[in-house]
RNA sequence: GCGCCCGUAGCUCAACCGGAUAGAGCGUUGGGCUUCGAACCCAAAGGCUGGAGGUUCGAGUCCUCCCGGGCGCGCCA
């Protein structure tokens, strides 16, 4: 929170150097202020004056010396502010600002690392949505560790989050479900048939005809049309069951699973497309309707009514938008997909334009793909022929966290090798057990101080100038960070910010622990590293929450 | 062919709106438990950031071209 604290102090002589005629009022103050890479540069930099030099055509070490000067009247905060390099300001934050940081930790409880970037607005994070034709695979996986882990954070960061699964109950893809059951269960019948390349072949296809069978055992008298609305009704309730149990179990739960037919069934699709047929923006070619996609952008416009008179999938996003937008009234709207959906972006944006919304309102995150590495080789995952491995499988031959975690120290833009034996294994090559270990350490800390008769001490009784060592610094100055690090996530979108952070708050600890003893003769002390370890244990609990990944008290 | 993403140490990955001497882990080599948890720590070796130009005070990051990999380019979802 230091960084805030600069950059308002900053920001406030801006205003001062405009004011004294040192800065014309016309520039626009665009800096930073963050750790930088070497040590001799200090706790914080700013580029400010490099920054202004150029806009002001000043000499920008001058500039950054009558920062600076101005500056070290702040001597709470700044043991010392030079100016190095090119004009770059250097500050070495005073050890008392440190030592206050776990008094602010103590007074802010589990609220210790809010931030207000979302100003308590609406914002929906829409993830996974995957076709309920099948079980969740490795790739619906990422999508829930990621999507969830960012809500989680975007409600630490204040804004008000709703977690929203799409569910494609209609169109093709089901009515081959449908099929797909209804023919296995012929099948089961004692029938014999040919099933077709194109339908379901995974054997939980086969599972579902069965149960059907049992739970309807005149099925296969029904007229053939209606068996297959049947075999297609039971079949998607029972996989979007099993999809809601597998991302239960992940620890991923929803506020909304929306139905794609709800949208036709309440004439949505049609009250969105006369929206875009008032404005123009429909035409019929072809026997099709089409919407004028390239004139926001697209490179050609798109089918939303077929000849045949259905609608097209893009004709229920266009309602499903129109929903998040004007029904619901979302101030922002997060969709995650895969990767491989990525060209269907510009034509989502081209309906956010044609509704007249500016384009931020929406914003696309892509997931990239998962590779499945096993014992260092690349293994070929194919959904038609029923293999893959599925996120059950992982959740129960890695666990939960381990598998979270794994999925989170990636970027999202970032293919993945999952190695599947390397999750399993409880060693340090799997980092999960490294966060999770310095929280169980602490714990552990904290029985044996009771043992030993040592209540936990309060903040107010103690003396913090006893945390001086180095190490002593290192973990106050990232206990200090966490709130920037949930900021820069949530401004970001980048939940594995937090990942790598909870790792470096892990190493410092870990270090710690071996260069000096918590518990000593020297009682002042011991309660004052009481406090801090009582903060980090906080910390460390609080970011893994985040993450969805469990802090345990022993392991 | 066109579009999007990626290319950083042997391997897996970081590097916050362009910042100063590009960082971790694994693996390798060598050390550290009579003391709160060794699932830990310390040290060493390891790099022309795929290549070539350009923009500027300053480029892994931005622009152009090339090479290599992934994914898209339906009246499929």
């Amino acid at each position: 929170m230091i960084a805030r604290i600069i950059q308002e102090e900053l920001a406030a002589l801006v205003v001062k150097a405009q004011a004294e005629g040192l800065l014309p009022p016309t520039v626009k103050p665009r800096f930073q202020v963050e750790p930088p890479k070497h040590k001799d540069y200090g706790d914080y930099a700013t580029n400010i004056a490099l920054s202004l030099a150029g806009q002001a055509r000043k000499n920008p070490r001058e500039l950054a010396a009558w920062f600076a000067e101005n500056l070290r009247k702040r001597q709470d905060l700044f043991a010392k502010v030079e100016v190095a390099g090119p004009g770059f300001i250097n500050f070495f934050i005073a050890p008392r600002y440190w030592q206050q940081v776990p008094t602010v930790i103590e007074k802010e409880g589990p609220n210790y690392g809010r931030v207000d970037v979302g100003q308590g607005r609406r914002i929906q994070v829409e993830f996974v949505s995957a076709n309920p034709t099948g079980p969740l695979h490795i790739g619906h996986g990422r999508g829930a560790a990621v999507g969830d882990t960012l809500s989680r954070i975007l409600s630490f960061a204040n804004f008000k989050v709703e977690k929203e699964y799409y569910i494609n109950d209609m169109g093709r893809q089901m009515k081959i479900l449908g099929r797909s059951v209804y023919l296995r269960a012929k099948e089961l019948a004692g029938e014999k048939i040919d099933f077709p390349e194109d339908h379901y072949r995974g054997a939980y296809i086969i599972a579902i005809a069965r149960a059907l069978l049992e739970k309807e055992p005149d099925l296969l008298a029904l007229p053939e049309e209606e068996g297959i609305e049947r075999a297609k009704e039971f079949a998607l309730t029972t996989i979007l069951a099993e999809i809601k149990k597998d991302l239960e179990d992940f620890g991923v739960t929803y506020d909304n699973w929306f139905s794609e037919k709800s949208l036709y069934e309440t004439s949505q699709v049609e009250k969105a497309l006369s929206l875009l047929r008032e404005k123009g923006l429909l035409y019929e070619k072809d026997g099709a309707v089409w919407f004028k996609a390239s004139a926001f952008g697209d490179e050609k416009d798109r089918v939303v009514i077929r000849a045949s008179g259905e609608p097209t999938y893009f004709a229920s996003d266009i309602a499903y938008h129109y929903n998040k937008f004007f029904t619901r009234k979302y101030h922002r709207v997060i969709d995650i997909w895969g990767a491989d959906h990525h060209g269907y972006i510009p034509r989502l944006k081209a309906v956010i334009k044609a509704f007249g919304l500016p384009e931020e309102k929406l914003q696309v995150m892509l997931i990239q793909m998962v590779n499945l590495l096993e014992g260092g080789r690349l293994k070929s995952m194919s959904t038609r022929a029923g293999e893959f491995v599925t996120l059950r499988e992982l959740i129960d031959e890695v666990g939960k966290d381990a598998t979270r975690f794994i999925f989170l120290t990636r970027r999202c833009d970032s293919p993945l090798d999952f190695d599947v034996e390397l999750a399993k294994k409880q060693s340090r090559e799997n980092p999960v057990y490294y966060v999770q270990y310095a929280h169980a350490r602490l714990a552990s800390l904290f029985r044996k101080a009771a043992e030993e008769g040592l209540g936990l001490p309060r903040v107010e009784e103690v003396d913090l100038s006893l945390l001086n060592t180095e190490e002593d610094f290192n973990l106050l100055k990232l206990l200090d960070y966490f709130p920037d690090t949930i900021e820069a996530c949530a401004v970001n979108l980048e939940p594995h910010l937090l990942t790598f952070y909870l790792l470096d708050l892990a190493t410092a600890l870990h270090d710690y622990y071996t260069k000096h003893r918590f518990l000593s003769e020297d009682r002042p002390r011991t309660k004052a590293r009481l406090i801090l370890a009582k903060a980090v244990k906080q910390v460390l609990a609080c970011g893994l929450d985040l993450l969805g990944v469990s802090a345990p008290e022993r392991m």
